[in-house]
DNA sequence: TGCACGATCTCG
DNA sequence: GAGATCGTGCAT
């Protein structure tokens, strides 16, 4: 299967959390061996103008890869132990990303993280490019449950109530 | 230079 | 319901 291609995730968060639902993660180990996962479930965190979006701060050390365009990496440690990995997308200097909370039953980004051991290493990986993880195409998924977002209430009404959180409906 | 807090999980 | 645990952003 191909991986998804640069083109693609240059498009809107939003239509992109949704696309990534049902598609494969790859994770090749240290050892040589490899691992795939049915991403499940994802959120979206769209641009400056989203206060729930690390980059509504502005252009700093920790968003700079969100600026850079879709088709990368974005890692950062939350509650001083828990890697998040998200997808960056949309174009250059149009900061936007999708967080992958699910893989298979995996269900929860800290734990996500942890079973894809998850670290500083993955910031700006290309997900075209890199031998340890990326994301193959496949059917898109249209059986989706939509959702509010997850743990951003200091976000602020209009913003906390988008509806940017997609699951897998599981059968 | 210091401080409060967070896109979370686990245990009791 | 609280603690673990630390990088980041903002105040000092």
């Amino acid at each position: 299967m191909k991986r998804i291609s640069q083109k693609e995730f240059s498009r809107d968060a939003v239509q992109i959390a949704q696309k990534l639902l049902g598609k494969t993660l790859v994770r090749t180990w240290d050892d040589g061996s490899k691992t795939h996962y049915v991403i499940t479930e994802t959120e979206a965190y769209l641009g400056e103008e989203d206060l729930a979006c690390h980059a509504s701060k502005g252009r700093t050390p920790r968003t700079e890869v969100m600026y850079s365009g879709g088709g990368k990496v974005y890692v950062y440690l939350i509650y001083g132990m828990y890697w998040m990995l998200n997808v960056v997308t949309g174009a250059e200097n149009h900061p936007q990303a999708v967080l992958i909370r699910g893989i298979d039953n995996i269900i929860g980004s800290g734990k996500v993280g942890r079973e894809l051991k998850i670290n500083k290493s993955f910031y700006g990986e290309d997900l075209q490019t890199s031998n340890r993880i990326w994301i193959e195409d496949g059917p898109d998924v249209t059986d989706f449950n939509t959702a509010p977002r997850v743990g951003i209430d200091y976000a602020g009404d209009e913003w906390k109530n988008k509806p940017w959180r997609f699951s897998l409906i599981m059968k």
